[in-house]
DNA sequence: TCTACGAATACCGAATACAGTATATGGTAC
DNA sequence: GTACCATATACTGTATTCGGTATTCGTAGA
């Protein structure tokens, strides 16, 4: 049976395999130098990479068709790796096999946009729980530190004030500590790619709303789980309402209780 | 532009494709024949499903080494279906890569079965809130179902057991209608496969805990959605200690507030 | 003009081949 | 006994080929 490996650093390597050897007791290594992870990049990584750009700058659209062997050409690769990329973002749900051969790039219903914003509901929901139970002011504070930074920042672009909103919410999420909670919210947001091409997302800022984010972060501060839960649920529900109303503005804006 | 295609039925087949010709107006066809999957099974579909049975079963445990080529030997296919079922498993976090070659069986840490509890805290107590919120009580009255078919049910093994809680908790997502919410928790089950691992997770019947399933069904119906969520949150914790007491007994029964 | 049928085309999934990389092994020198 | 080096081995990632399947196209016949 083969030792049980921790993650993408596989243990210690032998000693031949470092810079020159030098006089460091062997126990100061790990203060001096950095992992290395061992292991070769995957073209397939690269054309995922690409792929999901093209999804989220408009690149690429509801209703495209993938074909692997012309992808692979204009990278310049063989099929393999494009196919390992494409499969990726099948079971991402992102595209789906089309009856001519090919993927096409799926969009989003109305209705999987409410579901995406209820699962955000779900899982930064219960962050602003865990925080304002804890109470922890040293992960409070950057939470703080990440709304300053991008309420700031001036957005050049729609598409950079989607990030900006992004990256406050993923610091919420972040400051839980859960790598898993992070996990799921990076899987709930990637897979709004596919939103995005349905409507333009990042033409919404969320900071804007009320609640804002700073008034969120005085929930947490303020120590009533139950109170944080529901103002960020309240926070969300405004921005599918906002999300909703850029196609169709009879959905009028959410009236919060 | 290809059209847009909404799932594993790409749309009408032509009539030709159909069985032989038969008077029924085209506008009846619907209610006598089925939508057919025309995709074509993958063996790397298989691959992945035996690899996961034999992960939850026992066959495959951590520290153990999944080599390509073996595994294609083994199952009588090439090494392309292998490395597909292998690289989702990687991508699902239950491999990784290890330094010799092959992928290593991840475990899981104890912290990382702590937060595992946490995003189901997320998503199966938001799931209590929305049904709390929405007293719909034909959605409930599902939950009620699937609570009485698995407590009646004998298990014969263990394994069984798990299953049956699973499949009550999944009732209860279920319920909310969002299927979103129903693949994250999947997912997060699924990410229990390396959980099942770690320690006999099965042996746990959280059925057996307060609030009971029974209990946290009357608090969907009593509708008060902070309470139905809290009191999810009790039962998972329970759990969760009754998880770590496995293995370790000073890990003290979670006394509830 | 419409329908049916066979051939062509497009694409995929799997098998196979090739090349690269990391580790293990064996031999040799000190 | 230890360190170093060359070679072998084990495995991966990618490229290429092959065969199957579904759709499209062209043509003949009614």
């Amino acid at each position: 049976m083969s030792p049980t490996v921790k993650g993408p650093s596989p243990g210690p390597r032998p000693p031949g395999s470092w810079p020159p050897r030098t006089a460091y007791p062997a126990s100061d290594m790990a203060e001096h130098f950095l992992p290395i992870d061992a292991h070769r990049p995957r073209l397939a990584d690269e054309v995922y990479r690409q792929l999901v750009d093209a999804l989220s700058d408009g690149g690429l659209r509801p209703g495209d068709r993938l074909i692997q062997e012309r992808i692979a050409e204009a990278m310049g690769v063989s099929r393999t790796p494009v196919r390992e990329a494409l499969l990726r973002l099948e079971q991402e749900r992102i595209i789906v096999p089309g009856n001519r051969g090919g993927f096409i790039v799926r969009a989003a219903s109305e209705n999987e946009i409410r579901e995406i914003y209820e699962t955000r509901e779900a899982i930064e929901g219960y962050a602003a729980r865990l925080l304002a139970e804890r109470g922890d002011e040293t992960a409070l504070s950057l939470i703080d530190k990440a709304i300053d930074e991008h309420s700031t920042q001036a957005h050049d672009t729609a598409h950079e004030g989607y990030l900006a909103n992004k990256a406050v919410h993923r610091a919420i999420v972040r400051a839980t500590g859960n790598t898993q909670l992070v996990g799921l919210f990076d899987a709930v947001w990637d897979r709004s790619v596919a939103v995005l091409l349905y409507a333009d997302l990042h033409r919404i800022t969320e900071a804007a709303f009320e609640p804002s984010h700073e008034e969120l972060l005085d929930t947490f501060r303020a120590g009533d789980p139950d109170r944080a839960c529901t103002a960020m649920i309240e926070h969300i529900r405004v921005g599918l309402a906002e999300q909703l109303s850029i196609h169709d503005p009879s959905k009028a804006r959410y009236e919060t209780p």
